[in-house]
DNA sequence: CTATTTTATGACATCGATGTCAATTTTGAA
DNA sequence: TTCAAAATTGACATCGATGTCATAAAATAG
């Protein structure tokens, strides 16, 4: 016994096929009786469409690309995905992903390759990727819809965020009120946009306790760097002992992990003699000690809702959908305490 | 200008479209001379057919499933995607990922809604659902063909899978080589291929070296324990002073990790106090101190292979693709040393 | 050189849906 | 009751490929 197809529903129907059409794709012009008769059917029948005849007859392909980089931390990346494809599931779209690795020619090729072969409806962009020129430039040559997912620049196309400012301020604040003054903030995200408001959410809280913001104790960096300097760089600012920073905020989890094996290395106790936050909350940090204070974004959320916007948008080409705030929390654990002097 | 179809190229090179679909599938009964001659119009024209037509017509959907368990630490996972798709794109399949949560109904609803509504033609199941009977009998039961990733069980379907038992047993003759005889194995792989694999080469080096195999120092759980278990048993096993294991053997490196943040609050000194060993050569060991001594397995290789082997398969159903010798690597670096007395 | 087999090619139907447009039925107004 | 307008419905073409089968061309045998 095969599937049922749309001739079958519509000879047990008694209706034409179009008529079936109409309803699986709930257009208006049918009468109420007809449409429940046929809804009937198709619930008996299992009935479900074909989707690439509706592919070939309509030319939308019901597929989402995703694009990410292919770093080895994919805590991120995966997170989308999972956001995404829940969103997918329930408007019947599928998800192709394409994990991009940095080389030689750059990504437009491969994007390109990608795009011709399977021409996914829309395209969902994670950072880094959402703030490359080129790829965006790429996007709109081909001419796809696409969100961008934590952009740096809000302008153009449409995007998800949360608030990530806002979460930071939050993090250094909670230092401030445990009686630090000497914060350092340690990146390697200069250039992301994630870099830039986690940065400003420190410049914020220090400015709300009036705290002057020393260069000194802003250690950023990019990903286009030597990998080792930020051991050298932590090593320096935990060394400068009468002005040593007393508080370090990191600009993600394993950054703080870095911290963590470096004042280990070095005899620092955590949290008595350095406090420590990171961002992410991500996984590998159960396998630290003490356990350490960070901030959890709704990282799936946003993936969710970013596919969700893209399905949305290419439903009918001026909707939009609302974006709620998306806020960041503040997981408090160990590794974080009161200022004690020397 | 909208893309070339079959028909364009038939009309350019003077022929049927039936004889340019000869030559696109590489089917024999075609002249030379016409084959080249369409090759080159093709190639011309960047003719690409449209694969919802052909799939419609051939009811072959040109797409792979991935199953895989959305634990928090993807990194495996992750590297079979990376190995499939590179598989996928030189063989014109696309790929579509579903992570899977534990949940009350169990996996096999999602499977079975994601298979109606896309219909792969065939699947990879990543480790633990390659060993889940309800999950293969399920595939059989769709009739769809798979590869499993390494499973426990080599009889039955396809599967790939690289010499853990080896390698596992390779890092415990290190230790033993290093002067170490009360060699602990600590694993939540409990009813996994990787559990069990790793445990045997365990096993293994210290038969060869006629080490008494002591129950006591084999620690093993299933992911269903409760997760705290593990610290527990880690500082038990830590504890026992005189008749402390010298040196852990881990089933993974998270659990690696577990034991230098345990050594760590208990004082203990690595690799002076106590070796470890690590497998998977997860990227967060880059945070741990001193660098871990672990094991690389090529995951994506047979992320690759498992790709291949599938397609291989799809096009004709006799021919399986021969697996070669996928080989472990013991990486060495600085948590394990000589056996000190104390 | 003809008869026969083999090879190469194409005409046409088909996969399962949706789009167009004409035909039919229903509704509402006069 | 009648007729025009609106609401339903369906017949048929179409999307772009492949499968079937008949036929034309080439190769081989006699």
């Amino acid at each position: 016994m095969g599937k049922a197809t749309i001739g079958d529903v519509a000879k047990a129907a008694g209706v034409s096929v179009k008529t079936v059409s109409r309803v699986i794709n709930n257009e208006s012009g049918v009468k109420d009786a007809t449409r429940q008769r046929v809804a009937e059917i198709v619930k008996q029948l299992d009935y479900r469409p074909n989707l690439n005849a509706r592919s070939l007859r309509t030319r939308q392909s019901y597929l989402l690309g995703v694009l990410f980089v292919d770093y080895s931390g994919n805590f991120y990346s995966h997170s989308i995905l999972t956001g995404a494809i829940e969103a997918c599931d329930q408007a019947g779209y599928n998800l192709l992903i394409r994990p991009l690795k940095i080389n030689d020619e750059g990504f437009e090729p491969i994007i390109k390759q990608m795009h011709e072969r399977s021409k996914p409806d829309g395209y969902l962009i994670c950072p880094p990727l959402c703030d490359d020129p080129n790829v965006i430039s790429l996007m709109d040559e081909l001419d796809v819809p696409y969100v961008r997912i934590a952009p740096l620049h809000s302008e153009g196309s449409p995007y998800v965020r949360c608030q990530e400012e806002a979460a930071s301020q939050k993090a250094v604040e909670h230092l401030i009120n445990l009686g630090h003054q000497r914060i350092a903030m340690l990146s390697y995200l200069k250039g992301h946009g994630a870099g830039a408001w986690r940065l400003a959410g420190y410049k914020a809280a220090l400015d709300n306790y009036n705290i002057p913001i020393v260069s000194e104790y802003i250690e950023e960096y990019g990903y286009d760097e030597e990998p080792n300097i930020l051991d050298t760089v932590i090593r320096r600012l935990l060394t400068k002992t009468s002005v040593r920073p007393t508080a370090i905020f990191c600009v993600n989890d394993t950054l703080a992990a870095s911290v963590y094996r470096i004042a280990s290395q070095m005899g620092l106790k955590i949290p008595y003699d350095i406090s420590i936050v990171g961002f992410d909350d991500d996984p590998m940090v159960e396998n630290l000690w003490p356990p350490l204070t960070t901030i959890r974004q709704p990282i799936s959320t946003m993936g969710n809702y970013a596919a969700r916007m893209l399905i949305k948008a290419l439903g009918n080409k001026q909707q939009t959908l609302e974006l709620p705030a998306l806020d960041c929390e503040l997981v408090l654990r160990s590794s974080t305490g009161p200022y004690l002097p020397d």
